[in-house]
DNA sequence: GCCCAGGGGGCTC
DNA sequence: GAGCCCCATGGG
């Protein structure tokens, strides 16, 4: 497999193989920016069990989190870990959105990208990866997601390095596929679900085995 | 029991 | 700016 076109190559093999993911998972907006603080270094079935009981408390939305103590908070995102820290991380969420966009997530996605993201950086919480998933899959805005799967794999693939700034790898794919945002998050969550499926039960392989594009010249025969 | 999840903050050097 | 440690539940 040569460089150029490597990229659309291994996008268009991935979708072949699990067909479209459609992510992100979520009823609104303000949805798909709380999943992303609590999907932070979680198993996603972890998060989904924390929105619900935030459903359940009407505690979906920013008003919603402004107005519950922090430790009440706390408990209903229990199920997703890390609920102390992440509870603080949704109050901080919540307050941006209300004093910079009046709670109006319409508002907000009409900003500049960048500078939407430079803003988002600065809220506790918020890094570049929640950053990019809030600017892509609640936003619609055309960014690329690098998380360590992402990392992982295409180093694999012989397309990235080991290790590196953020910048490096989301450049790579934004430099090399045409700023389609529908496809950047179908590309992602492709990503993710090789990443869940294969990268755990064949760590050396990182699933491009299974897309017959192994660099060490392994076939698909990896169950 | 051990390992790791769809990371990020805070600290040290 | 790189290298640590901390945050914490739940499934394999």
């Amino acid at each position: 497999m040569k460089r150029p076109g490597a990229l659309r190559e291994v996008y268009d093999r991935l979708l072949a193989r699990f067909g479209p993911q459609r992510w992100w998972p979520a009823e609104t907006r303000f949805e798909v920016m709380v999943g992303a603080v609590l999907t932070q270094a979680t198993a996603w079935g972890n998060v989904e069990k924390a929105i619900a009981r935030l459903k359940s408390a009407g505690a979906l939305s920013p008003e919603g989190i402004r107005r519950l103590p922090v430790d009440e908070l706390a408990h209903l995102v229990y199920p997703s870990g890390y609920y102390n820290a992440k509870a603080r991380k949704l109050k901080a969420l919540a307050a941006y959105v209300g004093e910079a966009y009046g709670d109006d997530i319409d508002v907000m996605g009409r900003s500049d990208t960048l500078a939407l993201r430079e803003e988002m950086l600065g809220i506790h919480g918020i890094g570049e990866e929640t950053a990019d998933d809030i600017l892509l899959y609640a936003l619609g805005k055309p960014v690329f997601v690098i998380d360590a799967y992402t990392k992982r794999i295409f180093h694999r693939l012989g397309l990235a390095p080991e290790r590196g700034p953020y910048f490096e790898y989301s450049a790579l794919f934004t430099d090399n596929l045409p700023h389609d945002a529908e496809m950047f998050g179908e590309y992602h969550a492709l990503i993710v679900r090789l990443g869940v499926e294969y990268c755990k039960k064949t760590p050396a392989c990182a699933g491009c085995c299974l897309l017959d594009i192994c660099p060490a010249g392994r076939s698909q025969a990896v169950d």
